[in-house]
DNA sequence: TTTAAAATGTAGCATAGGCTACAAAAAAGC
DNA sequence: GCTTTTTTGTAGCCTATGCTACATTTTAAA
């Protein structure tokens, strides 16, 4: 091993070292509520198109099975987000609703700024699917204004 | 529960629906191999910067026990990315230091996307810890247009 | 050289999110 | 009204990623 005195390193442990670790521990609480951000947003979906949301729609609509469908649902129950009837759908709650449409809003933001910096539309809506659990207000907010501009000075 | 008949739905599944459930697949894909690439980047950046990429080093960089890191850099050896000696280190393996190079260079460009359309330094590389893995070849092409684009013309 | 500290590794547990297989209830069709 | 199909739910298993607690080994210090 290498001693630490050897490698002309900074004494203190760097204040780097620590946001590293913040920017992972940000990415990884991302990543978990992005799977229920697309349930809630899947199924404010089907409410408003078709008046309900099943597991099995949702399911299908996901790409996974039912079980796993239910599973999950279960969990957005458990956090406050949704309510269920037996053979009656899947609905929202206020709370749910809310964050549906913040969902949603930002969707479309990110896709559409993937499409102003030239990302083909297709690629764009695939790509934007992963990457909208990650992008912050901050972020969120100066591709507002960024789209902004560009429809101005187009 | 609606009868299908009384809600006037196109007769054929939409091809929609199964395009949906392919994004959500994708994204749940990207998300599996996020966790190994953040982990060969920093193997990577450690052994260059200092010469060699320990456990514990790894652990702290990334915000998590040393446990979990052992745990995951075992993963990284058996998909073939990574190769350790007993308190010796973690070393990549060509294919490891492949990745990570492609990982460096995503990383970057998401980066300066992100400050060329106006998102804060700081906000920017927070957020791109968590974007990057779900951008695809074909966005970034684009974000490289993009970018020399903004460059010529300031 | 002997002891203390740090690093490494293992074991066992939890949660999340997948899956298949089985069971039960509701809806649809005859 | 009875039968079949669809939908829903449950149970049990798997992997990945966290964690704490304990054991071991190496490094550093006295």
């Amino acid at each position: 091993m290498i001693k630490k005195a050897e490698l002309a390193e900074p004494p203190v442990e760097m204040p780097g070292e620590a946001a590293q670790a913040q920017r992972f521990e940000k990415a990884r609480s991302a990543q978990a509520s992005a799977v229920l951000e697309d349930y809630v947003e899947l199924i404010d979906d089907l409410l408003m198109s078709a008046g309900e949301a099943r597991p099995t729609d949702i399911a299908r609509r996901l790409g996974v099975t039912h079980a796993t469908a239910i599973k999950t649902i279960t969990r957005l129950k458990r956090e406050g987000l949704a309510t269920s009837k037996l053979y009656r759908g899947v609905f929202l709650t206020q709370e749910g609703r809310e964050l549906a449409e913040r969902v949603r809003a930002r969707h479309r933001l990110v896709v559409d700024l993937l499409r102003a910096v030239g990302v083909p539309e297709q690629c764009a809506e695939l790509d934007a699917e992963g990457i909208e659990h990650h992008v912050s207000d901050t972020a969120l907010a100066a591709f507002a204004r960024f789209l902004k501009r560009q429809n101005v000075s187009s």
